[in-house]
RNA sequence: GCGUCGGUGGCAGAGUGGUCAAUUGCAUCAGACUGUAAAUCUGACGGAUUUAUCCUACGCAGGUUCAAAUCCUGCCCGGCGCA
């Protein structure tokens, strides 16, 4: 094993965009990237075994969230277990996210129905309300499962609201256990209501975290042999913020970078091509949390390497599928009256076990009658509709 | 046959004189979902509509009342008990 556990190397640039394909090396083995990371928050991607990642859906790589696995079944159990690949029988290289995300999940969106996308026209508010060190009154009173301060945040557990305290060090020290490939620093997601102002102030915070978390990282002499540390970029959708955000991160010493926070559908692209312009050529870039299939295309066309999206799973979950037609990626809602009497394969240009074998009218019924197969098999094809997908974003660039 | 209880929107089941086109659940119809508080959430759900209102509705037919799903009478149907 080489002394850097993460290596990132380009095989092919896409000529006139900022579009590359690689390979990211990691002590479980290599990620051709493009790649779509799929995602088990808990250890588990939702409705699959384990197995059915490699045997239906193709992906090399998948991610788990530090957060979730603290709470349960405990980052100590997870070591134990010697890891958590071996822990979940995940065959592959894994991520963890490093709680960043539920900062925002659970603190500025919490209840509000807010998602890290912003829609159109979005009021700006200063979310400074939410700056305050912790107390549990504090919580209560804002309505948030936690709350920020300058050393970390403080969380109330959104499974029995026992308190626990995250700073940088300490995502570290837990993703250290839970023994991923790729960690992530610990970050603070803010909402895309959030004003420039709060933004910054965010992003800065997120710098200085950062910061401590590489320093955490590199007192741990095993873990930095086997595990690789991504910085994570922020600044919202202010594209000045997005710029120094990368070039500050770009100067320190880490393995890859995640690109984080909130964006709207329209700047995006703005955003990544700043963000993606910025940061060391040399090293993977890892968009997180986005996106839907149209997000993937224009995000690798930017130059991003790997992505991981809940959406392929959780519409799945609700009986959505992804279809491909002449007009591009459609969302199928299976529920649909249209649906019960389709003997069509979900999708037509699919060849996955799901889409060689049923209907949508077999699907419909199963999602119709509540049946758990319903949410696996739709499951499976949307992760391997986005997994290869993006695979084939990489053929193209190699085409290219 | 006698007694008794009951018949409410697709189903189950509230309501027992006005605030009832009728609580709620299920089903149905549609929508949402982007580092998973998520096998979740939202809306619609008698008909018409100029969305203000109007019409038709709580087994059927009458009646009482300013006003009835709610009270009275008869009929029809069902459960249970006794013959």
């Amino acid at each position: 094993m080489t002394e850097i556990p993460i290596s990132f190397e380009i095989v092919k640039r896409q000529p006139g965009t900022l579009g590359r394909a690689g390979v990211i090396h990691t002590p479980h083995g290599d990620i051709e990237t493009p790649a779509f990371v799929v995602v088990g928050t808990k250890g588990t991607v939702k409705s699959l075994k384990p197995e059915d990642m490699k045997s239906y859906v193709g992906n090399q790589v998948a991610l788990a969230n530090t957060y979730h696995l603290f709470l349960q079944p405990g980052d100590d159990v997870v070591k134990e277990a010697g890891g958590l690949a071996k822990f979940s029988n995940w065959d592959m290289p894994t991520i963890t996210d490093s709680g960043g995300f539920q900062v925002f999940s659970l603190g500025a969106a919490f209840g509000k129905g807010v998602t890290k996308f912003a829609k159109g026209e979005t009021e700006t508010v200063n979310e400074k309300a939410g700056l305050n060190v912790y107390s549990k009154k504090l919580a209560e009173d804002h309505g948030k499962l936690c709350v920020i301060d300058e050393e970390g945040v403080t969380f109330t557990s959104h499974i029995d609201g026992s308190m626990h305290r995250f700073t940088a060090e300490r995502s570290i020290d837990i993703q250290h256990n839970i023994g991923a490939d790729i960690i992530i620093a610990f970050d603070e997601c803010t909402s895309p209501t959030a004003d420039k102002a709060y933004q910054k102030e965010a992003m800065d915070r997120t710098h200085r975290w950062a910061k401590r978390s590489i320093m955490a990282h590199k007192q741990n002499y095993e873990a930095l042999k086997r595990q690789g540390l991504y910085g994570v970029v922020q600044g919202g959708r202010y594209l000045d913020l997005r710029e120094e955000s990368a070039r500050v991160l770009s100067n320190m010493d880490f393995d890859g970078f995640g690109i984080g926070g909130s964006f709207s559908k329209e700047d995006l692209g703005d955003a990544l091509r700043i963000v993606n312009e910025n940061l060391p050529e040399d090293k993977p870039r890892h968009l997180l949390g986005i996106g839907e299939p149209e997000d993937i295309t224009e995000g690798v066309s930017l130059g991003c390497d790997t992505f991981d999206c809940v959406a392929p799973t959780r519409i799945a979950r609700t009986g959505t599928i992804y279809e491909m037609t002449n007009q591009g990626h459609k969302r199928t809602n299976l529920l649909n009256t249209k649906y019960q009497r389709d003997f069509s394969k979900p999708d037509e240009s699919c060849d996955c076990y799901v889409c060689t074998n049923y209907t949508k009218a077999y699907l419909a019924h199963l999602f119709r009658s509540g049946e758990m197969l319903g949410p696996h098999l739709a499951s499976l094809h949307n992760l391997y509709y986005i997994v290869n997908f993006t695979k084939k974003l990489r053929e193209q660039i190699l085409l290219s």
